[in-house]
DNA sequence: CTGAAAGCGCTTACAG
DNA sequence: CTGAAAGCGCTTACAG
């Protein structure tokens, strides 16, 4: 292997001189640069990084912290998406993404987290906010050591964040029906215990009230995740004597599902009955028509959670908590243009 | 920060002891390990990773070469559950897996790869079939540098690769429609530009013709990525004269798009037609009837690809070029039981 | 603008 | 079973 001495050797200069090169830090004169850069061109030279990474104490690393278990990329790409982002923008400043696998056996996340804070293998750490607890807050603050969670944690926190904004995400459905005419809007959800569902219906609630309009209790479904169910529901829904003429529907199943109700009863999309889901995502390229869908782009929250951390990173006085990635209309066919 | 001559010195023992404590080495008496490790957790010490790494000359980390680009996930997901196999087994054994994003802004994926690999950055790589080159190989070969290709290379290659292999997919969902009573057996696929239709292409045909199968020219569907085409193409052929009665689906978008035109067509599932396709994802849980598929667990492609890097690394003289994971039936109602 | 030298925090033959 | 010491390949004040 060919090390900064035979370059040095080589070159006919001193091994700080070549790291000044290498890493482009103090004045060398433009001779000695290039001089030093073809003996590095010419024995395919790469400085070794373990080298590096202890001696200016940084491993130009960053770790994302999650379980990774068979078949989570099939029931959340999203996730993945974001690790894209992540990966995109680190890897536009040199930086690498590590992935800390907490899923180990007989290890708990906690330690598996201390263990990688401690040894140094990263500069800083984006963690499922999941796994995000007081404890582990307590080692980041400790330590000082940089890092976002994904999504809002789950307890009173002084960690820093990333999350998108589900209440918004419902208020920009609701107005968008309500500037397309509906007035009597009704929400297709999960069950109670899915936290994004109930933040979507918070927000829904909340600016149907903004703009007066009251909400009967049968226009608010909940759902097991199965398309049958949700077609029964919807299909009841549509059956009242006053029947809802904009449906907001919580992700693309529940919008599938709402379609074929909507079919079966033989009523106009959009004229009728306008509909508006969340989740663009799997289902949407399979349905007609093609849905109005509020969209939050994932990818680029990975790239906000990279680029934060960087910044922390690199000035360790930045202390800010939160970042909320904006969710943005996409106008299909299943409300009015 | 806390560092091994902190944790040998109040021991009272020294830094090599320490050492041998950590990683388990060479003989320590009984006490004095209980004695190390009790100050290590007193003292909430972790080996720092870089130095470690430095002195052992191993980085415990390995390579994930590929793009990681927007919307990546959605459009393959199968990747990311690759990814996660690969990870799985590595933290089982100690290894963390890092991505090497070859997406970088003006850098060539073979520039980006090599210098990676010249860093010392990982112990091993391994890397999406799509960019292995030539040059690739010859850098991995001259340095002996542990890798394994996720994919046949598309050139003749002595590097490591492992794969799913579609054309033996293919010949067992023709098997499972011949043992089902099926006898004029179709195949609706994508694009002549799709490789991996091809090789399931293959397979059909090689199939039939072991079974002296005739597979009429109009029984071979091509198509664009979607549903209006596919359910038009298959709609065609159940109004041939003799019409097939057993359809092989190359992914789950055709089956859609198929079951959709054999409902149209009021023909019975699987009475008068079966349908199987390869991909249960993303669209099988939509659709009445259940597929009945054949399914490639790329989980455990994953798996085996880490496992077979790890023993690469710890054994350098091993020399096995290729790995080829087994698809499997999953029996469902669009095939006789 | 350049270089000598110390130091980063480990591991590993080797000697005892 | 334990330790002194060299060494891994860089970076970084500091002196010149």
């Amino acid at each position: 292997m060919v090390t900064i001495r035979d370059i040095a050797a080589q070159a006919g200069v001193s091994t700080a001189t070549v790291s000044k090169v290498i890493n482009d830090k103090q004045y060398v004169s433009p001779q000695t640069r290039e001089k030093v850069l073809a003996v590095m061109e010419r024995l395919n030279y790469a400085p070794n990084a373990s080298a590096a990474n202890l001696a200016r104490r940084s491993s130009k690393t960053v770790l994302y912290a999650d379980r990774f278990y068979k078949g989570l990329p099939y029931a959340n790409p999203h996730m993945f998406d974001i690790i894209c982002g992540v990966s995109h923008e680190l890897s536009r400043k040199g930086y690498r993404l590590s992935l800390l696998n907490l899923d180990a056996a007989g290890k708990k996340p906690e330690k598996i987290m201390e263990e990688a804070v401690l040894s140094r293998v990263a500069d800083g750490i984006i963690l499922n906010c999941a796994f995000a607890t007081p404890q582990t807050e307590k080692l980041m603050l400790r330590l000082d050591y940089p890092h976002i969670c994904i999504g809002e944690p789950g307890f009173t926190s002084i960690m820093s964040w990333i999350d998108t904004n589900h209440t918004l995400s419902a208020n920009l459905a609701v107005e968008h029906l309500l500037a397309r005419g509906c007035r009597r809007l009704a929400i297709i959800g999960g069950q109670k215990q899915d936290k994004i569902f109930m933040e979507r219906l918070r927000g829904f609630l909340a600016a149907a009230e903004k703009n007066s309009l009251a909400i009967p209790e049968a226009y608010i479904a909940y759902n097991r995740p199965d398309i049958r169910d949700i077609f029964r529901s919807v299909t009841e829904l549509l059956g009242l004597p006053e029947r809802p003429d904009g449906i907001v529907c919580t992700n693309s199943l529940i919008m599938a599902g709402a379609l074929q109700a909507v079919k079966k009863a033989d009523l106009k999309v959009p004229e009728e009955v306008s509909l508006i889901a969340f989740d663009d995502y799997p289902y949407s390229p399979l349905l007609y028509p093609h849905p109005t869908v509020i969209d939050i782009d994932l990818f680029s929250l990975g790239v906000q959670a990279g680029n934060f951390l960087l910044k922390r990173i690199k000035d360790p006085t930045m202390l800010i908590q939160t970042y909320t990635a904006l969710p943005r209309l996409i106008q299909r066919d299943t409300t009015r243009a």
